[in-house]
DNA sequence: TTGAAAGCGTTACCAT
DNA sequence: ATGGTAACGCTTTCAA
């Protein structure tokens, strides 16, 4: 076996009670002894079985964090937040990537509530019924990020009514008037419903009636952003469509122009999220930017202030960023 | 506190002992029993503590993840294929992102070995001095993946020298004769080393001698692909170039349409790696594809049939894809 | 300032 | 087929 702290015990004259206080700064000792047990500590190459101080303590500071396999980009950002702010709080971060294969979501979830994970934070994930109920069943804490299940789980998240008034407020001013909003047709996820609504309520505030028509698709997929094109066809119908999300802009964008399009003369595109990616097509995309960075920043904080109540709700903020993908009709 | 098994056994009239055997389906016991113990697990929503079960088993089943935050996107797919054959063997991944500050790097790894994890994956870490002792010094079995460190480690990654090879036979092939290599400039980290002589060779057996000018950049990014157009200026001395990584071919592209260049007439454009992003752009760049997903499902298996010896090195295929990005001579 | 000992939840050996 | 019990490594209370 390896290293343990009896082992340092009896190297430094001393019980295991005194090294353990030692290597943990907890209690009092002399700075003398403090001195020869990290010493041997470090000579011996001694490693903590944080296992076994969990279990003694009935606790732990691991927060294990559920990410879908199919995740976009932006679960990176939230990633990176979190991590940063874990280290500085002294918390672990276990990671896991959840399948689409509900058998295998619930094994996954199983093996982390096996850790005794003391918060557990939903990237992105609409739980279907059977791993939410496994969930709750678990007396964890849940933070659902950039996501919203329901009114009992805390969540953080943009404002993606307010984002969508950004976005259509913009366009307004640069003179479209025929709008559409690819990718967020369906009811699920929640996010899709809001978006959807405030679309809707964006365009009614300006006094223009939406076309049902105009919102197309429900996945945030390449392929989404291809087939709206294909589906609307050419000319297109309305001169600015919404990309739900960065990859559907992207595909909105090539399917243009391999139709023959010119971005954004014939179509302008605005697209959600706001993650490298759009700054590497031609043009570059106009998006609308959401802070993941904070999100995963805020998840870890408000955990650690225990500010989280049960239907808590942080938005992060979100801003216009311009690319060149949005025509403007006032200077013509 | 939780349910315990001793919960389990008191409410089933057992000894904890039994509940243990039952509920891990080890040893032997009546179906009758399992059948009452199972549901009492399931009635006080009992959870395994994993941690202690490691404890007493000293052991755990826990593979620890190195993954670099500034991670480029076939990590992803490294993790998918870990994931999947983590889950086919029962093994538990413990993902961890390092950052690039040293101090950080240090304590996150310390805190994986705390977890006594049995093995440590490293995915295209080029690990610092400081980081490389301290897991060194820990007993655990590591593995590099995609990158080469040094010949004490054992190694899944693709055939680097291979890969150049055919990537200048295709070209070759293809009628160029003038051919450079963006974003593996430098020795370290090993991998553009490898490439950097396989690019040498290959173009040796062709009878060309290389230009060592033209073997330009060291990091793989977005933004070395811009540099390097800018660098050499147009009418650019070659008529193809090996971006280095997905996101440096990009950059490649875009900085060479943005100085009026025409991809591939005036450059054309082998990118390594693969990735989805390749296929986001216009033209589509043809690729070298490397399987990632296949590098993680063999480091797993690879570990559990115990046959990583110290200087192992582990190739997977490596194959080029199509795109529109390579000009073909032979048709003029 | 330091030590002894109990206990965290699970497993495995040895009995029964 | 089932039970008793020691052990895993660490923390913590209480006592010295």
């Amino acid at each position: 076996m390896a290293i343990t702290i009896k082992d340092i015990a009896n190297k430094a004259g001393l019980s295991p009670a005194s090294v353990s206080r030692i290597l943990n700064n907890h209690g009092r000792f002399s700075a003398e002894t403090a001195k020869k047990v990290h010493e041997i500590a470090e000579s011996l190459g001694y490693f903590k079985n944080q296992s076994a101080a969990d279990l003694s303590q009935k606790q732990s500071r691991v927060v294990g964090v559920l990410v879908p396999v199919a995740h976009t980009n932006f679960a990176d950002e939230i990633i990176k937040g979190m991590q940063h702010t874990a280290y500085e709080l002294n918390y672990e971060l276990l990671i896991t990537f959840i399948d689409t294969d509900e058998k295998k979501q619930i094994q996954t979830v199983q093996s982390l509530l096996s850790r005794k994970v003391f918060a557990i934070f939903m990237l992105a994930i609409d739980a279907p019924t059977a791993l939410f109920e496994l969930l709750n069943h678990a007396n964890v804490q849940l933070v659902s990020i950039s996501n919203q299940l329901n009114n009992k789980i805390p969540i953080i998240s943009s404002n993606n009514d307010l984002m969508m008034h950004q976005i259509v407020d913009h366009l307004y001013q640069k003179g479209h008037r025929k709008i559409a909003l690819i990718g967020s047709s369906e009811r699920y996820p929640i996010v899709a419903k809001i978006r959807r609504k405030g679309y809707i309520d964006a365009l009614a505030a300006k006094g223009i009636t939406y076309n049902p028509d105009w919102i197309w698709g429900f996945q945030n997929t390449y392929q989404t952003g291809l087939d709206a094109i294909q589906h609307f066809g050419t000319p297109l119908p309305f001169t600015a469509a919404i990309g739900s999300a960065d990859i559907i802009s992207v595909g909105l964008l090539n399917a243009a122009q391999d139709a023959g399009l010119v971005v954004p003369n014939d179509l302008s595109i605005v697209s959600v999220d706001g993650t490298e990616l759009t700054q590497l097509t031609r043009p570059i995309l106009t998006t609308i930017e959401q802070d993941f960075q904070m999100m995963g920043h805020l998840a870890l904080s408000s955990l650690h202030e225990k500010t989280l109540t049960e239907n808590a709700i942080i938005y992060t903020d979100t801003k216009i960023v311009l690319g060149d993908s949005v025509r403007d009709f006032n200077n013509y």
